[in-house]
Formats: structure tokens, sequence, C-alpha cells
DNA sequence: CTTCTGACA
DNA sequence: TGTCAGAA
């Protein structure tokens, strides 16, 4: 059912709607955006309009975060899983590779501190 | 009234 | 991250 997917995707949703659905504040939403998490529609005004699936998105960012995840790793995880499924030759691994890594940062901060965002420079 | 951007503590 | 200002 791609009719589904297709309203999924529909953009429809104020920031104000988000927030609720979120608990989030516009800020964090806002900060989500610009990191790339997200890309909701710039419909009227200038106002974002997000789709469900941004909401799902956002939810599981809320989530990752809860887990200890830096922004940062959460954009690497969603970097690879974009990407797309498994038919492409040139890394071979995207859904994998993303709870390969997921699961490793979960084991990381389980026993360290999560600080840096990015590969260890030493 | 709701949301946007930029900026500061 | 919260919050304020000024504008749409």
């Amino acid at each position: 059912m791609k009719e589904k997917d297709l309203r999924r995707s529909l953009s429809v949703l104020p920031i104000g709607t988000v927030m609720k659905l979120t608990s989030l504040t516009a800020r964090q939403i806002r900060y989500y955006e610009e990191q790339g998490l997200v890309s909701p529609e710039r419909n009227d005004g200038n106002r974002r309009m997000y789709s469900l699936n941004d909401i799902d998105t956002i939810l599981e960012i809320k989530d990752y975060l809860s887990d200890g995840l830096n922004i940062s790793k959460i954009k690497s995880i969603y970097e690879k899983r974009k990407k797309d499924s498994y038919k492409d030759n040139s890394d071979g691994l995207s859904d994998q590779e993303a709870r390969k890594l997921l699961s490793d940062e979960l084991l990381n901060i389980g026993g360290l501190n999560s600080r840096d965002a990015n590969n260890n420079s030493f």
C-alpha cells in the first residue's frame, strides 16, 4: 500500500502539533531539522509542515536521545539508513550497518561517557 | 493567535 | 536548551 505511504509522507502538521505529539519544544524540533535529521516541507508563510513520517523520525530521535546518544551520532545513523535498502554494492551495508552502529554506541555509553561525536582522535 | 529567525545567557 | 525581540 503506497497510498498509505504517500499520505504518511504528506506534510500537513504545523510545529505546534508536532510539539504536542512528541512532547518536545519548538526549539528542539527546529534544532533537529537544522542538524538534518528531519526535512519538513515549507509551505505557507515559511512555516514548517511536518508529515507523519517526520513525527515518526522525531520520535525515534527522541528515543535515541533518551538512550544517551548524541545528535551527531544519530546523524550518522540516519545518513547511513536513508541511503537505500540492500541492493547497492557501494558499501554493501545500510540498514544492517546502522543497526550495528547503534548497538555499538549503545554498548559504548553503557560503560563510557559519550562526549565526542566523531571518531576517536586518539 | 501561531510560527520564524537570529542571538544571548 | 530556554527565552526574548521583531516581523509575517
